[in-house]
RNA sequence: GGAGAGGUGUCUGAGUGGUUGAAAGAGCCAGUCUCGAAAACUGGAAUAGUCGCAAGGCUAUCGAGGGUUCGAAUCCCUCCCUCUCCGCCA
């Protein structure tokens, strides 16, 4: 959510930021309402004015045992004219509010600007894709021959995209989430074990609702939003907090099972594990001075490039275009992983910057030196990475002419296994 | 799930309808004193909205949201959370 504020009296750049991010442009409509809504403030906060000031004086009558029955009858009329004002000026916030969230997040300047995936541009690739004298396959058919994912099953037990990982693959993909801490831990995040259903504040805080609603199951019974990423409740750990300027950055490191419907989203693309209704995932966040987000950005992004070269697995870096972000972010790179078997890049990161659009619907704050006043910090996050296309790419780009599996040397002292046959 | 108690500022804690944005103490900041420190003394210090060039004014905020009243931290209702006991249980 943007400041009210900030929007008054930066109408333009808003403006042009909503045209970038090819969103509905609802800014007159704002400013409309919130003239209305300040012209209501004015008049009702002046006749509470009154009505203080007349109780007062009713208390002092009554107490010097005078008869305070006339100035009552008077005050009966401003009373209702407040409760009128008081309505009118909820039904204006509301839809003012709701206006309000319509807003995406402003563009920094050095996004390019598009609108198609093609606009998005590649600005660093890594590593070499794997050749082979024999026809590489994708990660399913080798996984259905090993007998290590069952995807039957868990079609059978929860339904399509809820897969069991057996055996090796399992012990695996626990491989990976240690390491994947262990690599946080070593760079000064937090482990942070977090709830993976969220009250809808805090669903409301990171902005899954209302405009991404459809993206998450919901336990109806007892409202409580089963989890997208852990950067709801990790950035949410820190709602309405104000941090001491000395202690920025504070950085954590979250894993977390993640659960998405997709919805409507189904076809070749989706096959094995390249979208799954769960899957895991650590996520690393960071709460820092607003000086600081756009470096923090890029020492955030090389935390999760580390872990794609540590696992020697050949990746692309894109910085995405303004049309093709998403609304809350102000920058945003992907990191798309090489899966060989597949001819495809994978996307297996993605680092924000969320500025304050995030700090402000959560009332996050730091005590500014500079004015002694709180101020919002920068939000920021990034995957450290996503699982199951780690998986996935892992198994097509090692995989070996006999349908096995050799596991990279980083992961070995956590599988204790060097192949996977 | 059942029964009870409670949620007040950074903390402790007073306050059951009328200058209570809120006593008191501690802590914090500044000053006086001191060679310096401690102690003592003096003063300062919330957040948001709104009006104003500004100084500053006004409004709201005592878990959240409603209600009663001329007036609510104080009374009523709903919800959330914490604690104690019981039940259930990984």
């Amino acid at each position: 959510m943007l400041d009210l504020k900030f929007i008054r009296e930066n109408t333009d750049i808003v403006k042009k930021g909503i045209i970038a991010k090819r969103c509905e442009d609802n800014i007159d409509a704002i400013l409309a309402l919130d003239n209305q809504r300040r012209t209501l403030i004015g008049e009702g906060e002046g006749l509470k004015a009154k009505r203080n000031e007349v109780s007062a004086k009713v208390g002092a009558m009554k107490k010097a045992g005078q008869d305070a029955a006339t100035v009552i009858e008077e005050m009966n009329s401003v009373k209702s004219r407040i409760q009128q004002i008081d309505e009118e000026l909820k039904t204006v916030e509301e839809k003012l509010e709701e206006l309000l969230l319509t807003v995406p997040n402003i563009p920094h300047p050095s996004v390019p600007v598009g609108s198609t995936p093609e606009d998005n541009k590649t600005i660093f690739e890594w590593g070499e894709h794997p050749k082979a004298d024999f026809p590489l396959k994708p990660h399913w058919e080798i996984t259905s021959k090993l007998g290590i994912i069952d995807f039957d099953r868990g079609s059978k037990v929860s339904g399509a995209g809820f897969p069991f990982y057996v055996g090796k693959a399992a012990t695996l993909q626990r491989a990976l989430i240690n390491f994947f801490l262990d690599q946080a831990a070593e760079h000064g995040y937090v482990e942070l074990q977090a709830p993976i259903v969220v009250n809808k504040d805090s669903a409301r805080g990171t902005g899954q609702i209302p405009d991404k609603e459809d993206m998450m199951y919901v336990a109806t019974r007892d409202e409580l939003y089963m989890i997208p990423t852990a950067e709801v409740p990790v950035t949410n750990f820190h709602r309405k907090e104000t941090f001491e300027e000395k202690d920025l950055p504070v950085k954590y490191a979250g894993y977390t099972p993640c659960f998405r419907r997709e919805a409507g989203s189904y076809g070749k693309d989706v096959r094995g594990l390249n979208r799954l209704h769960q899957f895991d995932k650590v996520e690393l966040v960071k709460f820092v001075h607003p000086s600081t987000s756009y470096d923090e950005l890029e020492s955030l992004r090389a935390d999760a490039e580390r872990l794609l070269q540590l696992l020697g697995l050949p990746y692309r870096v894109l910085l995405m275009c303004t049309g093709d972000m998403g609304f809350t972010q102000t920058k945003k790179y992907d990191l798309e992983v090489w899966a060989a078997g597949q001819q495809k890049w994978l996307e297996v990161s993605s680092c924000s910057n969320f500025e304050t659009f995030q700090s402000r619907r959560m009332q996050i704050k730091y005590k500014s030196r500079e004015t002694g006043k709180p101020e919002f910090v920068h939000t920021l996050n990034g995957s450290g990475l996503a699982l199951p296309r780690i998986v996935a790419a892992l198994i097509e780009n090692n995989q070996t002419p006999e349908g096995k599996v050799i596991v990279p040397k980083v992961l070995q002292q956590y599988t204790r296994f060097a192949v996977i046959e």
